[in-house]
DNA sequence: GCAAAAGTGTTTCGTTTACACCCATGC
DNA sequence: GCATGGGTGTAAACGAAACACTTTTGC
């Protein structure tokens, strides 16, 4: 087999990318793992990720790995930076550019699909595969201090999302506990969150949602008492059920004006 | 002549690191810059760095070339992130990792020696070889985001400084006037400064300067009135000298006893 | 109807801001 | 002695934190 070789004049490390993508359930901040099919770390978890093409930014590499390796069709992910310990890869030299990435609920549920991709939650996660640990932990940091800076809340839930879940997330990524009252009068002085009318149930229950809430009364009413259980048991991985108390959207022209002005902070 | 040659069965993009080094020297923030002396770009101005070896990972890479560029001996940089641009180098395919660096007067001072080096005010800063304008951009985002979180003024700063050398240095990263009486009152409270005692004037000056200040006093004194502006002209462009006021030494001790609990936050 | 979660205001406390005068030094 | 910069305290305004009860929803 004559394959096409490349020369140099002096050595060049081979340059990889590598995606940890963020996912929300309503509970647990989760991460997407590759089981690696080949050596090294055969068995092992990974982030997604592979070799840079000549012809593509690391940002657009690690997007189309994704792509490749889970299905996920993103379109914003966040550099972390460049890892580059001489070992870190032993079958040679490798320097990998890692990125972070939120993934919305919706996107999450169509995720699962793909081969070998698997969430998992932060404190479940396994030992990975080359210093991806070391990765995931700086990575981490990362998200911790843009949540401050940046409205990466709204890039993990849906269009439509109550207060109390936005909560959750905050409280996930942060480890820590809010008063509720208080993430209440933070979060919509800010003047980032839209108030969503109840006009159109379509939006109620996002696009995995075509019941109106009219019609699950009715369905409640109707249904005999046992097959009740089985209605919510299909539906219990998917929160979208559960979708109850006031909606709000994201303005991201409003944000955009604050964060222009320098004005933008989230104090948590 | 025979060169060595190394093949690979993918192309590889070669890789580089650049150093964004600051200094200050009492009234501007500064950036070290390098005048290319080969093609492309000859004759403009770049930050040191260069092509990293197999066996340094990227940050031993960039102190490396920083060094024998313009002779500055750092310890410590921080990881701007990689720049993958697939033309930001005419003539072929380089990713580059790029650093910032914080220089102390004491350090500046020598780094002047080196050939091509130069420091420049951040006004006064020429377009810039390849992406290196971009890369500036996104270092001085960073170094404005981190200054709320991490002591980098004390890293620019000499072992022992004056609140207000401190104020303006804040000052010139962040572009904002402060009110004096707060900015003490701000940074005291941190608890992360510990006043200098008098009893030792060879720590007053730092370690450029000899004379006692009881000597500079004798030495005005002695000298007739003409040859003073001679005196003080020769160390204009050294701050060292007026180094008058109630000096404070960083505490970093107490500072990392700050940071494990997430206790520390400088708010301006 | 019972349990769990959503929704809402007020008071207290600490932090940030604004502001003016005296002192020491350099020249 | 004049100009420049260093050093200090207080009052007002604002934002953060603590706190409990009622309503709605799911089942």
């Amino acid at each position: 087999m004559e394959t096409q070789q490349y020369t140099y004049k002096y050595p060049r490390p081979a340059v990889t990318t590598d995606c940890v993508v963020f996912g929300f359930d309503g509970h647990d901040l989760k991460i997407l793992l590759i089981e690696r099919g080949i050596e090294p770390f055969k068995g092992a978890w990974a982030f997604p990720g592979g070799f840079l093409n000549m012809d593509e930014t690391a940002e657009q590499g690690a997007l189309r790995e994704l792509k490749e390796e889970t299905g996920l069709d993103l379109r914003y992910i966040k550099q972390v930076g460049a890892f580059s310990d001489v070992d870190r890869d032993p079958r040679s030299r490798v320097i990998t550019i890692a990125f972070y990435a939120l993934a919305k609920k919706s996107e999450v549920q169509g995720g699962d699909d793909a081969a070998k991709a698997q969430w998992f939650a932060l404190n479940e996660v396994p030992r990975l595969a080359f210093d991806h640990d070391y990765i995931l932990r700086k990575t981490m940091e990362r998200l911790r201090k843009d949540i401050h800076f940046e409205p990466i809340g709204f890039g993990l839930l849906d269009e439509q999302f109550t207060i109390p879940e936005l909560q959750r997330l905050y409280e996930a990524i942060l480890g820590v506990q809010f008063d509720r009252r208080n993430f209440y009068k933070k979060i919509l002085q800010t003047g980032i969150l839209d108030e969503v009318e109840d006009d159109d149930d379509r939006h109620y229950y996002g696009e995995h949602r075509e019941m109106r809430s009219m019609d699950i009364g009715a369905l409640f009413g109707s249904i005999a008492a046992e097959s009740r259980p089985s209605y919510s048991a299909a539906r219990s991985d998917d929160d979208s059920r559960r979708r109850k108390g006031t909606r709000f959207s994201f303005n991201k022209k409003r944000y955009d004006q604050l964060k222009e002005d320098n004005n933008f902070r989230l104090e948590f």
